[in-house]
RNA sequence: GGCCCGGUGGUCAAGCGGUUAAGACACCGCCCUUUCACGGCGGUAACACGGGUUCGAUUCCCGUCCGGGUCACCA
């Protein structure tokens, strides 16, 4: 029978979301739906210092609107729950037992103190445990335990020889025993450390592909040795290429904080859409065979394939990402874009009832980020201030002389329009200016300006007026008029 | 510093022994046009370096350099 495939996100409650994570998690996701398997959620709460307050909520509604759906989880439930590692807590312990049997892993009952010590006189800055209680004897230990002298369990790593294992994305990787550091299983409050948890809770939920960041490539063959210890079939690693920000001096690291926004919650604040953040990161390390760029996640799940996982780190480039954006704005009908740009309309112009469709087909072509829509319909809410030379425009063929008359004449005919929309106002000014003999600029150029106070606005002259409504436009063009007078 | 990984335009990236070395973003120019956008067309720009292997290397091997990651009672 083969084996169904199993991979999972795991990822601990700190508050947010990074992007790298939730890459991540995507790539989990992809992997599994892709070949038919399953999705877990996990949650690795092992640090207890680290508890923030609602930090779940956002896992869940994070992983929600990026349609990132898992099959088995801590709300949704599962048959190899429970799926929080506070809730497992148990269950370690035994496990580390067991290898202390088996002679690969000991107690060690050296204070924190010592060790900070220990790292302070070192002259080299990663020399680490000097595995002082390795070589305890049975009887000291029993000494100490009954004492109840705190203690941890470490992994005791082979002094010699090297180990070797293969990832999917970056081959055959070998180590040399001496370079593995006696790492803590247990800590000293009874929890297991994250690399302690992450093999057993990877094997009891039966994980067949474990996708993780390329920052833990250093630290799996820690993790093999502890499946061979334990016995236990060794699952397909799959390490993917780190997201990098680049630093103000050029540089480039791990993407963090520094970099501007990273987590998912801030890009959506951002103004960026959760499908565009989802398509761009998916190709942050991945490559489909044709070059093809737009995917929904449907299409991901169906174009995906791990040899397309990219080995080398890559930027994330915000210009990129404001692109896709801006694609999937224009993907959508009018009445979608009004609908997730409402909030953002109501922003700039809290206290007037306009068109808003029409507000949003003049918007949507040249938005590329939400956050962009306040600035852009100010002036609908209240005209700015402005100067009257903002009337001269070359390409027009607009000055300060000819402004005056084109506007005049355009207040007089569209004051005589028995009807106000937006085919009688564009008829209007186009007629207006064929029998003036002049180029429609030269019209349509003033009148925006006295409509918008504004030299660049979305949407034209005729669309302004239109949505103004006649009694605003009106007035708006009179005191233009009175400005060039 | 030790160890591990990586290195194709500014960025993301195809390529997997023989190509005029794709494409996308960004940038620049032109066109369209009632502003700005959108759209259309075109352009600048890359195989880190040095040795091998080979008839032939961006592709394979070695070294150098550069970049990144990792060396916690964090995950």
């Amino acid at each position: 029978m083969s084996e169904k495939v199993r991979t999972r996100f795991a990822p601990s409650p700190t508050g947010f979301m990074h992007v790298g994570n939730l890459r991540t998690a995507l790539y989990e996701y992809l992997i599994a739906k892709s070949l038919d398997g399953t999705f877990v959620l996990r949650i690795e709460d092992t640090d207890q210092d680290r508890k923030v307050e609602g930090a779940v909520d956002i896992i869940y509604n994070t992983l929600q609107k990026a349609g990132l759906l898992h099959d088995e989880g801590p709300d949704v439930g599962g048959e190899y729950g429970p799926y929080v590692q506070s809730e497992r807590k148990e269950m370690y312990l035994p496990y580390a037992q067991q290898l202390i049997e088996k002679d690969k892993a000991y107690y060690c009952f050296c204070t924190k103190e010592r060790l900070d010590t220990l790292r302070e006189n070192a002259d080299d800055p990663g020399a680490g445990y000097d595995r002082h209680c390795r070589s305890l004897s049975k009887e000291e230990i029993q000494q100490k335990l009954q004492a109840g002298i705190p203690y941890v369990i470490r992994q005791k790593m082979p002094l010699e020889g090297t180990t070797t294992f293969n990832d999917a994305v970056y081959g055959t990787i070998s180590v040399d025993n001496s370079e593995l550091q006696d790492q803590i299983l247990i800590k000293a409050d009874g929890y297991p450390t994250y690399n302690f948890a992450n093999v057993i809770d990877d094997h009891t939920m039966n994980i067949t592909h474990v996708v993780r960041g390329s920052e833990y490539l250093s630290s799996t063959p820690k993790y093999n040795l502890l499946y061979e210890a334990f016995g236990w079939e060794i699952p397909t690693y799959i390490h993917l290429p780190l997201i990098m920000g680049k630093n103000d001096d050029g540089s480039i690291s791990k993407l963090s904080k520094r970099h501007g926004a990273t987590s998912f919650e801030d890009l959506v604040k951002g103004g960026f859409l959760p499908e565009a953040i989802i398509n761009y990161i998916a190709l942050l390390g991945w490559a489909p065979k044709d070059n093809r760029e737009m995917f929904t996640l449907s299409e991901l799940v169906e174009n995906f394939s791990i040899d397309g996982i990219s080995k080398s780190p890559a930027v994330f480039d915000y210009d990129k990402l404001e692109w896709f954006n801006g694609e999937y704005i224009k993907a959508m009908t009018t009445e979608q874009f009004a609908e997730v740009a409402m909030p953002y309309f109501k922003q700039a112009i809290p206290n007037k009832e306009l068109d808003w469709v029409k507000v949003a087909s003049i918007l949507q072509q040249r938005t590329t980020r939400l956050t962009q829509i306040p600035e852009k319909i100010a002036f609908f809410n209240e005209q700015p201030a402005y100067e009257k030379e903002l009337f001269v425009n070359k390409k027009s063929k607009t000055t300060l002389e000819n402004s005056g008359p084109m506007l005049s004449a355009a207040v007089n005919a569209l004051d005589a329009l028995p009807e106000w929309n937006h085919d009688s106002i564009h008829d209007c000014l186009i007629s207006l200016a064929q029998s003036l003999e002049v180029k429609n600029g030269t019209v349509m150029w003033p009148v925006r300006i006295a409509a918008s106070g504004m030299t660049v606005t979305p949407g034209g002259a005729v669309e302004i007026l239109d949505i103004l409504g006649k009694e605003e436009a009106m007035s708006r063009l009179n005191s233009g008029l009175k400005k060039l007078s």
